[in-house]
DNA sequence: CCCAAAGATGGAAACGCTTCCAATTTAAAG
DNA sequence: CTTTAAATTGGAAGCGTTTCCATCTTTGGG
């Protein structure tokens, strides 16, 4: 056995002297290390459960002191299924995204996927097409969505139609209907939150402003924010819930517009941070002073809110945390599900970690920060 | 002839129904429709010199008719080479690199290559080996590099040892030096323009508020802001050389010192947007009305010069034009240069479209908005 | 203690492409 | 019209995995 062992050992050396100047480790160099067959290594890095105990810890033993990472490439050639994950998205927001991207990234760096970046043009009538040629021609065995292509059911239908599993990042209380396949952003408990913490510091006229009719996020807001009311036996003032756009300038308009009307307000409660921070904006220019004549809160933590002056209270979500549980869920669903073995194998810890209900409802947390204060007392 | 072309089609549609469900073209599809060994057809794909014209034409005739697209699994394992580059970064700025990220990733779309999105610490001791590891694991050909990371010498060294093909983007006057692997922001030309552009409307106090030390695009922004003053015979004022961040904060802070002091300043000059949107900030605080008494530019065209009120002037570059450039160039120096044939073979179209020194030197360009005015008479 | 069935392992054929090398064709020169 | 070198093509062996099948082990029951 040592002896074994130790020609082992040399051969490896030998190959790695002669093969490509820059040695790298295969398979083979897996198995010849544990002295088992490549197929056995590849059950092993597959989890697959035909692997005896010891088989399996001689395997992965050879893994971890050769540093072993398989070859996506060949992975996918070889498989049927690919080890490809798309991110698709269309959203103008670099912050959201590009906070999407990392968590995904990380996750599939981990579990050693690869991750197509796609952006795309959700309004346009060809978007189904594009994913479909996107899924078809790099072979991608699973795709990530974040609104409002989430939200749009024409794709939700092209997806369930070809062989891809998806995870869709959407807005929601609960875990309802498609919601296996789904991670569920709380934003109306948030929301809530939010409206509960203004009504503490003794507001009754909070203004909403909301983002675009239509968005998940902007209704779900809207409702947290009607029950939070509701609950605190304050009267819903529908001439303090004002329609608009997820943008600094709407933010502006609005708070212009309200602010100078005889309507009265002690707090504005923007669907995001740039709402929030056109608002603040507005007050400034009408004198009006933050947060001491009036209190101003936004949504998302994004630079926005963290940039202005005085800072604005908000409520905080992790956009990589939220896709990184996506991106595991994901690769949850597409790692192909052996038949387990009859013998009960709980013994051997499962590599893979699943998701479960509550990684896939993520609650923002309300953030205080200096843009609110009690209200004014007139 | 004919019949062997109708036989051909046969095959293939047989081949289509028998192999996966969602049928796969090949290139194997693509040799018998044309007639060649698919060993031709790979050559053609590959743009290499010793394919006869018309053979050539039938190939590609062949490739339109079937819409093949070569596997880029199969292409890295096939082959030494590799068919992916990555994009490394560590910019907090997430509209800038979203911008340069949408650029590589339309290039190496269009030239079939893979990307691979790598954010990273460059402040890390360890990012070297972090590079290192990247190239090798993932046997990536090529990596582009912005600021900060293309800015440091250690990596270039670090990449130039390992059999990478990189490029960096960075500021600079001129192609000097490593230009040849390098595309230049000619951030000094520009920000000349911006200065020259103050001065036109009567200003002589003009301040300039400097970003991170050390950091290339500053450093360069500088220098066109010093040359230009120098160009219209007005002496460069140490005190409105504000050192600084590229930060809106800072930009805020340096505005209220400076315009609180005795300093006679009828303009700002922000090394970025940032700054300049926190310049603005300060002189809305201090009742300085803005472009009235005071004119405010920045650099970028960032959302945050759109998004303020008045809207900022400022040096418009297109991140993703930038990077798509970049990403052409990498490709060009990836693709390994087959040796011509004696014979002139000039009638035939270059597929692979050079990126000439033109395309490598970017000068943004001054982009006038409501922050800046005439000088104000005092 | 023997036998069958389940469990564990290995052999070898793909996967779609590149590339070395050999074979064939073309063109140029004599 | 040869001869020969250059240009053009094709054959076949990989590249690193997965996976189908076949073979060898183990386990449990009788």
């Amino acid at each position: 056995m040592g002896i074994k062992l130790f020609l082992t050992a040399c051969s490896i050396a030998a190959s790695k002297l002669k093969e490509h100047s820059v040695s790298t480790i295969t398979i083979n160099h897996v198995a010849e290390r544990a002295g088992v067959s490549i197929t056995t290594v590849s059950r092993v890095i597959n989890n697959e459960p035909s692997v005896r105990k010891k088989t399996q810890e001689k395997v992965l033993a050879a893994i971890k002191e050769l540093d072993y990472q398989p070859n996506l490439s060949a992975r996918n050639l070889g498989s049927a299924k690919s080890y490809v994950m798309a991110y698709a998205y269309d959203n103008p927001n670099t912050y959201y995204v590009t906070g999407m991207q990392n968590g995904i990234l990380e996750a599939s760096r981990e579990q050693g996927y690869g991750l197509l970046i796609h952006p795309c043009d959700s309004s346009s009538e060809a978007i189904n097409d594009e994913l479909r040629d996107l899924v078809r021609r790099s072979r991608i065995a699973g795709l990530i969505l974040t609104p409002p292509l989430s939200e749009m059911e024409t794709v939700t239908e092209t997806l369930q139609e070809l062989d891809v599993e998806f995870v869709r990042i959407l807005s929601g209380e609960k875990l309802e209907g498609q919601a296996e396949n789904s991670i569920i952003v709380n934003d109306r408990k948030a929301a809530y939150d939010v409206t509960e913490y203004l009504i503490g510091l003794g507001h009754k006229h909070i203004a909403f402003f909301s983002g675009e009719e239509g968005h998940g996020s902007s209704t779900e807001r809207l409702e947290g924010y009607k029950a939070a009311l509701s609950n605190h036996n304050i009267p819903v003032n529908d001439a303090l819930i004002v329609p608009g756009e997820y943008s600094y300038e709407s933010g502006d308009m609005r708070a212009r517009d309200l602010l100078s009307s005889s309507t009265p307000v002690t707090a504005i409660f923007g669907c995001n941070d740039e709402i929030a921070a056109g608002a603040l904006h507005a007050a400034r220019l009408l004198n009006i002073s933050v947060p001491d004549q009036l209190s101003i809160a936004g949504f998302e933590d994004s630079p926005y809110s963290r940039q202005a002056w005085p800072k604005i209270t908000t409520a905080q979500q992790s956009n990589s945390t939220i896709s990184h549980s996506a991106a595991e869920l994901l690769i949850d669903k597409m790692r192909p599900q052996k038949s387990l073995p009859k013998k009960t194998r709980d013994a051997r810890e499962d590599v893979t970690r699943k998701i479960g209900p509550d990684d896939r409802l993520y609650t923002p947390t309300l953030l205080v920060r200096d843009s609110t204060g009690p209200a004014p007392t007139i």
